[in-house]
DNA sequence: GAGTTTGAAACT
DNA sequence: CAGTTTCAAACTC
């Protein structure tokens, strides 16, 4: 029988709702978590959060879980948690396993998931008035995970069913090669954790705030022959969530939870599933001076047409934490279509949309517009050249979708106010033709869709080549209050300070694992996370409230974050100031927000500036000059008075050679620190003692913490002893110091015993 | 770190 | 569009 007992059913949480079948072929790797928030939340915006989202690589649930299993056909008392680190399995009377039916009528905000072979469970949702959800599992393991509005992690875990039915995972699961394992997590505190790969270090973690999340990570591996369906939706949102977060980790597809009956975490993590390490985007030229580091990395976009532009290297971030409320959806591969929906408790109908991918380069420089759930069959464009996402915003009337099986995949999730939609498309996403414009989880691989709030601004002309982030763009027809926001990949680390949630279908993105290692890569002398991540150098406006041009960060569409500016405008706080702010800006130069450096005219240098310069005084032979500071020759455009900054020019020469020479003793500096550094390092760990081996521990390393107690002990008693005797103080601190002596006797001389033991058995 | 210089941005 | 002012970064001491 599949369909899941009344029990379990009344054991899951109400937030969880049907859910939109996904289909899906399953795959090896781990996807993508969905998050969701409650409805109640609705009319707050998130996005206003000031606490910090911290990225998250392991999905922690403090409360009981509860675990489904396939082959198991009744519920047992036990669950089973997994250390993240060790891997082992513990088990906890917190747990709750249940067996097999992968249908699980959802009925009344509950999740269903049916097994497509059983048509029992299919007919038994029926029956209940619960229209069944399918999911195939066949060749992977499901791992679902879902929060109630008590609070309770529910854990749906759907081992491989093929030969070994019923068999808990293990912890030599996470050992096993090539695991096909999909972990849904909805509600409450989900991460995402990656099958394949090392635990910490692939999942961003996001202390989400105020949020609940729901995620829902799918593989598909395109070996697989069986695509798997399953709905999953409505995550649960609640302010009134516990400030606690308990991590239960994942490792390899195990999910980990405490059964601490801490209320479900706000944190939620999202992670973007692609590599977009500037390094894996083919096309981009990262104009660095071989010289010195720039502070700012210029990247040209030589795979956009449209853009020329050089930009500051933007550190698309890989994980992608966005405020309040994020809808993600990471897509896998093309060869498996899939399908998401996502419903809340006002079940309304999903509309469809369809992301397209217009071009670009992908990774950090793209822009994606995302419509939202109210415009049906709305594609998704992605502009090359531009690090900006478009989102679209909608208010929270028009965002809720019923999940219906076999409608059009659509994520929508309910905010009080606005929500926006960001997509972060991969690189290797715009690669992918479009297959079925109903399934935006298939046409669009490896995506992830955010959905953020955002306030109601303006209209703007959609110019998508020069709308900053945050930039509100005219409301899709029909869309009701809908409208674009552009938001750049930075905005999603700044974002990260608010809750969100998010529905990610998972992709074949290689793991978040390859992301963050990724990041660490070299690239011309700096490693990956210094040229996609390192934070921008800080501004330190004072007056502009950083809304104006003078503001680096405003300049470059970036939110000011660990900056010493006073009295900054340039935050989620006060987005609506900001938007204002970048309207007058583009009003005033349409291409404000444009890279200043970008490719010249045929047979003139590759780059330049593309105003030219006005400098007077500092001979363009200084970073006042934007050109100089751009590492570019001035060119004809240029207004500048007495330039030396060009090719031929004796003192730029000079300068460079000086600056070459300086940035070698810099490095060499920096080596020899480094070395000296590790050879500290190594001298201390030669001289630290070694507890495994009694043999080269020091003597004092065998004070350990019971010694000492053992040892005041002594001296105490030594004082009453004194004491007792009414022993002068003289005498008295001699005796206690004499037992001192005695103390540090034994200790010595157990240590050179343990030596010698040691020896006499290695040696 | 404080003060000066500089040039882009903003303003008139 | 030109001139002036404002601003924050770059630079100097």
């Amino acid at each position: 029988m599949d369909v899941v007992s009344p029990e379990l059913n009344s054991l899951l949480p109400d937030e969880i709702m049907d859910t939109e079948a996904i289909e899906d072929v399953p795959q090896s790797q781990p996807e993508s978590t969905t998050s969701q928030s409650e409805p109640s939340d609705d009319t707050s915006i998130p996005m206003e959060t000031d606490t910090p989202m911290l990225p998250i690589s392991i999905s922690s649930t403090s409360s009981p879980i509860l675990t489904l299993k396939p082959t198991l056909a009744t519920s047992t008392a036990t669950t089973k948690t997994t250390d993240s680190v060790t891997g082992t399995s513990v088990t906890t009377s917190g747990l709750q396993k249940l067996t097999a039916p992968f249908t699980i009528s959802a009925a009344n905000h509950q999740i269903i998931l049916n097994k497509v072979a059983s048509s029992q469970a299919t007919e038994a949702a029926k029956s209940a008035g619960t229209p069944p959800q399918v999911i195939k599992q066949e060749g992977q393991k499901l791992l679902v995970t879902a929060i109630g509005k008590s609070g309770q992690p529910i854990v749906l875990q759907l081992p491989h069913t093929g030969n070994k039915p019923g068999i808990s995972q293990t912890a030599a699961d996470t050992k096993s090669p090539a695991p096909q394992f999909k972990v849904v997590t909805i509600g409450g505190r989900s991460d995402l954790k990656p099958v394949v790969g090392s635990v910490g270090n692939q999942v961003t973690t996001l202390q989400a705030q105020q949020l609940k999340t729901v995620q829902i990570a799918k593989k598909t591996p395109a070996s697989s022959a069986a695509p798997i369906k399953f709905i999953i939706t409505k995550t649960v949102n609640s302010k009134t969530l516990s400030p606690q977060t308990s991590v239960p980790p994942v490792i390899a597809g195990r999910v980990l939870t405490q059964s601490s009956p801490v209320i479900p975490p706000r944190t939620i993590n999202l992670s973007e599933p692609h590599n977009t390490s500037i390094q894996s985007l083919p096309g981009k030229k990262i104009a660095i001076s071989p010289l010195k580091t720039p502070s700012k990395v210029t990247v040209v976009s030589v795979a956009s047409p449209t853009s020329n532009a050089s930009q500051k290297s933007v550190a698309l971030p890989v994980n992608v934490a966005l405020g309040q409320q994020i809808l993600t959806v990471q897509q896998s591969t093309s060869a498996s279509p899939v399908k998401v929906a996502t419903s809340q408790s006002a079940a309304q109908n999903i509309k469809p949309v369809q992301s397209v991918a217009v071009g670009g380069v992908g990774g950090s420089q793209f822009k994606t517009i995302i419509p939202l759930a109210t415009q049906p069959n709305v594609q998704q464009i992605q502009v090359p050249g531009s690090r900006f996402h478009y989102v679209r915003l909608v208010t929270a009337t028009t965002a809720s979708s019923t999940g219906q099986p076999s409608g059009p995949s659509t994520s929508s999730i309910q905010t009080g106010a606005v929500r926006m939609s960001v997509p972060i498309v991969p690189p290797q996403t715009m690669k992918q033709p479009l297959t079925s414009a109903a399934q935006v989880v298939t046409t669009t691989q490896t995506q992830q869709r955010l959905i953020m709030p955002a306030t109601p601004l303006p209209q703007i002309q959609p110019n998508f080549t020069n709308l900053p982030p945050g930039t509100v763009l005219a409301p899709a027809p029909g869309g009701g209050n809908v409208g674009y926001a552009v938001v750049p990949a930075q905005y999603v680390t700044q974002l990260q300070q608010s809750p969100f949630v998010t529905l990610a279908s998972s992709s074949s993105f290689p793991a978040s694992a390859g992301i963050q290692t990724q990041a660490r890569l070299p690239l011309n002398g700096l490693s990956a996370a210094e040229t996609t991540s390192r934070p921008r150098k800080p501004c330190n406006c004072t007056k502009s409230q950083c809304l104006k041009l003078y503001c680096d960060c405003f300049a470059n569409g970036e939110f000011c974050n660990n900056c010493n500016c006073n009295n900054c405008f340039n935050n989620l706080e006060h987005e609506t100031e900001r938007l204002k702010a970048i309207k007058t800006c583009l009003d005033r130069n349409p291409e404000a927000f444009k890279p200043k450096i970008g490719k010249g005219k045929e047979g003139e240098a590759d780059r330049r500036h593309s105003k030219g310069c006005n400098c007077k005084r500092s001979g363009c032979l200084k970073n006042y000059c934007e050109c100089y500071e751009a590492k570019i020759m001035c060119s004809s455009i240029c207004k500048c008075i007495g330039c030396k900054n060009f090719e031929e020019s004796p003192e730029r020469k000079t300068l460079m050679h000086l600056a070459d020479a300086a940035e070698v003793r810099v490095q060499q500096q920096t080596a020899a620190k480094t070395k000296l550094s590790s050879q500290i390092s190594d001298l201390l760990m030669r001289t630290t003692p070694v507890v495994s081996s009694g043999g080269g521990r020091l003597p004092y390393t065998f004070v350990t913490k019971e010694v000492l107690e053992a040892t005041c002990e002594c001296l105490l008693e030594q004082a009453k002893k004194a004491e007792q005797t009414h022993q002068p103080r003289a005498e008295a601190e001699r005796m206690i110091l004499e037992e001192f002596g005695h103390c540090l006797m034994r200790i010595i001389s157990s240590a050179g015993k343990a030596k010698a033991d040691c020896a006499s058995i290695n040696c």
